[in-house]
RNA sequence: UGACCCAUGGUGUAAUUGGUAACACACCGGUUUUUGGUACCGACAUUCAAGGUUCGAGUCCUUGUGGGUCAACCA
């Protein structure tokens, strides 16, 4: 008897098993990735990742990278590289090595050619503007071009004189004969091939025609022998023309499928505007932490599995969504709860002199470096007469005493691993701030071995002063003060910029054991949040990102 | 005066394919806690509308309504 209850799939899911169970391409799944090199991957790039390899890895079967590199003037190996780096990080391997569309240029050129001769493509030497004209609207028909009865044998020939370069960028394009009164816009006749003088990433300039991306992906998709090909519901409209490609050219049937593309609360993926971020300096560089490119997440702290958590909670569907980023920082501290190690940091630092412990004495304690993952281990913290608390720990006279879990004058409070100590009297400077608070401390309360039986009304952490470290924290909030920054009619992105979005702390001070902290290291600040050493960190100063802060309820009722 | 896609709590995704709305996040309340963290418990929707089919509809049909996409020699 099987009691196993029945997972719900996506839809994609669904028509996938449909497909094996139909013994479809003999149950083999194959996926592809097709980025264009000419941008930085984002968080939306990430769902798209984790669907295009999450479902060959659950079928197994593979995906392939394949670059969509078929428009040379926008792109660049320089992003070819940075978007191998980031899929590896994310954790996914493609199949073999990675594809690329141009390697497919003498082939999609024979494609045309086998077009041409079935009678289904003719050259046009209309302007662009002509060709739009005629293009007609959504709601009007279009109408032929003067161009569109030619020849086979002109088309053949005039084809190839594009080709071998005798025509200007611009002078003629491709086009396939399809039908310019389609309801489709993309059945009008779309070009397919245009003349473009430009030196290739990859292939130079061997060619100075290139395919449009109609007549590359389908196809190049197809060589490939890809199953299922995945993209987001924006190219729903490409499906027919995907088709009617590959049923002219008699080719290997790939299926492409639509689905919903993650949109962020408080985030934007338009690849124009998130450059604009980088040249008008609102951020520092495409991996600012701010950002939400891959790289900008990464630098952050950001676990690659938060991330694919992320996707898979968020799910596969069809319909317009925002998702709210409270789960993507959900996922964050889910994972990192589970793995960081606990250090103490004070990030707005008071001094707490504790006058009835031994001067010049210096303790070793042990603390446990995660109460979740026992694996961890220990590690030791000096202790002092001296040490450092965070201001708002201390309170002269808190509002509502009850509440108040902290330190003050005749309260009693936790030092994380260490003592129970009283507070008792404290010091101002003229203006009134608190520069030094005098505690005592009760001998018989240490961490594990209390035998004073003194009640604490709360525990804080602290770092020894003569052992401190000098540390600087940069802490982030979000880059945008409206959920939906691209999305306000006449406004732009930038209009709602968060100038409050960086916040550097350039005097914290951290536990001696940080000094052994590696860039890209991720901590949990006890009782703060989860940092990371940040890849600017110097010999000389550890710098930490604030990956994203602990929960706070406390903060919340005030 | 078009075509196509979509519609379930604040958000996102489910619902054994027609059998009486589930899970997660957020929010609110509580328990535990040497992190105001974690963990745990509780509260929170009759599924866009109106008809229809049916013993029975979130699932099927019809008509509306609302949202999205399409007029680059970009991908």
């Amino acid at each position: 008897m099987s009691t196993e209850t029945k997972e719900s799939l996506n839809f994609i899911e669904q028509i996938v098993e449909d497909d094996i169970e139909k013994n479809m391409h003999d149950g083999r799944v194959l996926t592809r990735f097709p980025p264009e090199p000419n941008g930085y991957l984002h968080i939306g790039h990430a769902k798209a990742i984790c669907v295009d390899f999450g479902i060959a890895q659950k079928y197994g079967g593979a995906c392939n990278l394949r670059f969509d590199d078929t428009n040379p003037v926008t792109e660049d190996t320089e992003y070819v590289e940075a978007i191998k780096k980031d899929i590896k990080w994310l954790g996914f391997d493609w199949n073999g090595e990675a594809q690329y569309a141009s390697n497919y240029f003498p082939q999609l050129y024979a494609f045309a050619v086998k077009l041409i001769e079935k009678g289904l493509a003719y050259v046009d030497d209309s302007s662009a503007e002509q060709i739009a004209e005629l293009k007609g609207t959504p709601t009007k028909p279009g109408s032929d071009s003067p161009f569109r009865s030619r020849s086979v044998a002109e088309n053949l020939e005039l084809f190839e004189k594009m080709k071998n370069g005798d025509f200007p960028d611009g002078a003629r394009v491709l086009r396939a004969k399809i039908d310019m009164t389609a309801p489709n816009m993309l059945m009008r006749d779309p070009v397919i091939y245009r003349i473009k003088h430009a030196t290739h990433h990859r292939t130079g300039d061997d060619w100075c025609i290139y395919p449009m991306y109609d007549f590359a992906h389908g196809q190049s998709d197809s060589i490939e022998g890809i199953t299922h090909s995945l993209c987001s519901l924006e190219f729903i409209h490409h499906r027919p023309l995907y088709n009617w490609c590959i049923e002219q050219l008699e080719i290997f049937p790939s299926q492409q499928y639509e689905f919903a593309r993650m949109n962020v609360s408080y985030m934007i993926t338009s690849k124009r505007r998130l450059l604009k971020l980088v040249t008008e300096g609102v951020v520092t560089s495409w991996d600012d932490p701010r950002m939400p490119t891959i790289s900008g997440m990464r630098r952050r702290g950001y676990p690659p599995m938060a991330l694919r958590t992320f996707c898979d909670k968020v799910g596969v569907a069809k319909r317009e969504n925002l998702i709210d980023i409270s789960l993507l920082e959900f996922c964050v501290k889910d994972e990192l709860n589970k793995t960081a190690p606990r250090v103490m940091t004070v990030i707005d630092p008071v001094k707490v002199v504790i006058t009835n412990y031994p001067e010049g004495q210096t303790e070793e304690l042990t603390l446990i470096n995660n109460p979740e993952d026992e694996t961890q281990g220990s590690r030791t913290l000096p202790f002092s007469k001296e040490i450092y608390i965070e201001r708002n720990d201390f309170r002269e006279d808190p509002p509502s005493p009850k509440k108040f879990y902290r330190l003050g004058p005749e309260r009693n409070v936790r030092l994380k691993g260490a003592y129970i100590i009283r507070g008792e009297t404290f010091i101002k400077d003229e203006n009134g701030l608190i520069t030094e608070i005098h505690c005592t401390y009760f001998p018989d309360s240490k961490s594990g071995e209390d035998t004073s039986g003194v009640k604490a009304k709360g525990v804080l952490h602290w770092v020894s002063v003569p052992h401190a470290v000098d540390v600087e924290v940069r802490e982030y909030d979000r880059l945008f003060t409206d959920p939906t920054p691209d999305a306000h009619e006449g406004k732009d992105s930038l209009d709602f910029i968060n100038h409050e979005s960086l916040n550097i702390i350039s005097n914290a001070k951290a536990e001696p054991s940080l000094l052994q902290a590696n860039i890209g290291d991720r901590f949990q600040f006890m009782r703060l949040g989860y940092y990371c050493v940040d890849t600017d960190s110097s010999p000389e100063k550890i710098i930490f990102n604030r990956t994203v802060a602990m929960r706070d309820k406390w903060a919340k009722k005030k």
